[in-house]
RNA sequence: GUUCCGGUAGCUCAGCAGGACAGAGCAACAGCCUCCUAAGCUGUAGGUCGGGGGUUCGAAUCCCCCCCGGAACGCCA
């Protein structure tokens, strides 16, 4: 089913030509948010009145003489000081319920899209448990993947483990230092070292599995392999937990067992975009945009980060993907020229790969800032979180904001407030839904949810709830092409929202059985959309609360 | 000093490819369960959209300057 503001676009283009000669790319429909403009509505004469020189009113009107007769459309208006306000006929709102019944889950999914989508995100390093910035990349990388599955994305969700430079090194003597601990030996953990419990949990567990043993022979490869893979499996449980799959977890070590980091390096050495400086090879980055040259072998003749950097960057292109999307903490966002410059050379081609950055999330503890630090272990954790406020509050509060928020979160008022959540909110209209059906069979009411035509299905709250729904397929494309998540909670809330005040004015097990069974039915397409809308953004839709 | 984000109701945040009276949640106030779950509904109150210029018929939204907060500016990752 052609969704209704496509046939409207449609009919304002072939105005358009008529009455102006001119073609739009873009007609821009919306829903009003005051119902008595109309059930949907368009600016384009606002925004023509520019480029015609002419009354934007006079363009309207001049467009609506030229509409096309269709039998969606019922009532066209015009409305100063520009707008194109359109009344639809009823039967055809009431068609989406059909449109949902039929689909189920599909409903909303969007026409394939050509091209493969690789979205990478978490990519923390293993060297400890995730904590709350993490969760919020988590939240946002998973439901991004899974709106843009929806929207007909062809998308593959990665995770880069950096297994290989310094910060392992540190991991490996961290661990070193608090197995030898456990003998009573002095050690200390370095500098630059780790100092969270599970780096103690990793040295008791070698040393349950191997005694003294590192104590006479050098352990460091076997903490170094024991204690990411211990880390990493850690982490997956944590991110299975709060619901976020990967299809791929790419590991550093082994690009540069395979040699592509070397590769990498004599590509970018053949192509002329590297200088020697002071024992130090350099990288042309200003060429691409950045504000200086970067160092990408050190006077050590070890490799800076970047350069692996650019060769997973690189990889990930030779696997196929027509388009990578990065998203990254905040605290990278300086680092987004020189990659983006890396890739570009590396690959010859610009735009391939897009970055997001997600802000800092504050933690305050009674009033007070948690500063975040893995190394110091006192971090509050990914675990911590779902076991005190719940997997499916945490995700909804980090898809309620855009990634651009500095948020903060507020652990005593998020534990004392889970209850009040607006997750919940959602869920229940959802479990509402679900117990409004159970009571019809304990009642035995009888009902039939395969009706074409509705009879009997009115009123403002009955179209509310029909025009949400029937926005449903428009939000999943926006929000896909935009990135933008955090539409889906808000869509969600006003979706539950007009579900609870129809609930409030409606009886919807009436005792006839015709009426009964089209609020049912309407019901029950609400319920399949809410359903979906939760799963898109990871949170679950319980038939009972 | 430079770059990136943010500054909207008491609090947390939407809205920002310019447009119809600036929205939601929480908090506040007043009502609503003999009726399908009151984790709900109905209504009220609450805002110089950080400040100042500019562009426009029209600016929270675009441009410039300034102020405040966060982050980053390494031959660390």
């Amino acid at each position: 089913m052609k969704t209704v503001e496509k046939t409207l676009q449609n009919l304002v283009k072939e105005a358009l030509a008529k009455a102006f000669d001119h073609e739009a790319e873009e007609v821009h429909i919306e829903v009003p948010g005051d119902r008595t403009h109309g059930d949907y509505a368009t600016n384009v004469a606002l925004t023509l009145a520019s480029v015609f020189r002419k009354n934007p009113l006079k363009i309207a009107q001049d467009i609506v003489e030229e509409l096309p007769a269709c039998d969606t459309v019922e009532k066209v208006e015009v409305k100063p000081p520009g707008f194109i306000n359109f009344f639809i006929d009823k039967s055809v709102l009431l068609g989406v319920v059909k449109d949902i019944l039929t689909k189920g889950r599909d409903y909303g999914k969007g026409e394939k899209k050509s091209g493969h989508i690789n979205i990478e995100y978490v990519s923390a390093n293993p060297t400890g448990s995730l904590h709350v910035g993490h969760a919020r990349g988590a939240a946002a990388g998973d439901a991004l993947a899974r709106i843009m599955k929806k929207a007909g994305f062809r998308v593959t969700r990665e995770f880069y483990v950096n297994d290989g430079g310094n910060q392992i090194e540190a991991l490996a003597q961290s661990i070193a230092a608090r197995y030898a601990q456990l003998f009573q030996r002095e050690a200390e953990i370095p500098a630059d070292g780790y100092h969270g419990k599970e780096i103690k949990e990793i040295a008791a567990r070698i040393k349950a599995e191997h005694g003294d043993r590192f104590l006479e022979e050098d352990g460091r490869e076997h903490f170094r392999t024991f204690g990411v893979g211990h880390l990493m499996r850690n982490m997956q449980e944590d991110l299975a937990a709060f619901r976020v799959a990967f299809d791929v977890f790419a590991s550093e070590s082994t690009l540069y067992e395979k040699g592509e980091v070397e590769k990498t390096l004599e590509t970018l050495k053949n192509a002329g975009f590297t200088y020697e400086k002071d024992g130090a090879l350099f990288l042309r980055t200003t060429l691409k945009g950045d504000e200086k040259d970067r160092v990408i072998v050190k006077s050590d003749k070890t490799y800076t980060y970047l350069l692996p950097d650019i060769a997973y960057h690189k990889n990930k292109l030779e696997r196929g993907y027509d388009k990578l999307v990065d998203i990254l903490g905040g605290d990278h966002h300086g680092y987004i020229p020189r990659l983006k410059a890396g890739v570009e050379m590396v690959t010859g081609k610009k735009g391939v790969l897009e970055i997001d950055i997600l802000q800092m999330v504050r933690v305050l503890q009674n009033g007070e800032e948690l500063k975040l630090s893995k190394r110091s272990g006192k971090a509050i954790t990914l675990r911590d979180l779902i076991d005190a406020v719940g997997t499916d509050a945490v995700r909804y509060f980090f898809a309620q904001h855009s990634l651009n928020t500095h948020m903060d979160l507020d652990l005593d008022l998020a534990i004392r407030q889970s209850n009040e959540n607006p997750v919940y909110y959602a869920q229940y209209a959802h479990a509402r839904i679900c117990s409004i059906f159970r009571k019809a069979e304990e009642k035995g009411l009888d009902f039939d949810l395969s009706f074409e035509n509705f009879r009997t299905l009115s009123g403002e709250k009955t179209f509310d709830l029909v025009e949400r729904l029937a926005w449903y397929p428009t939000l999943i494309q926006e929000a896909a092409q935009k990135r933008i998540f955090h539409k889906i909670p808000a869509y969600i809330h006003r979706l539950a929202q007009s579900l609870h005040s129809f609930y409030g004015a409606v009886i919807v097990l009436s005792e006839n059985k015709r009426e009964r069974s089209e609020r049912l039915m309407l019901l029950e397409a609400v319920r399949i959309v809410i359903a979906d809308a939760l799963a898109l953004v990871g949170v679950d839709a319980p038939e009972k609360m």
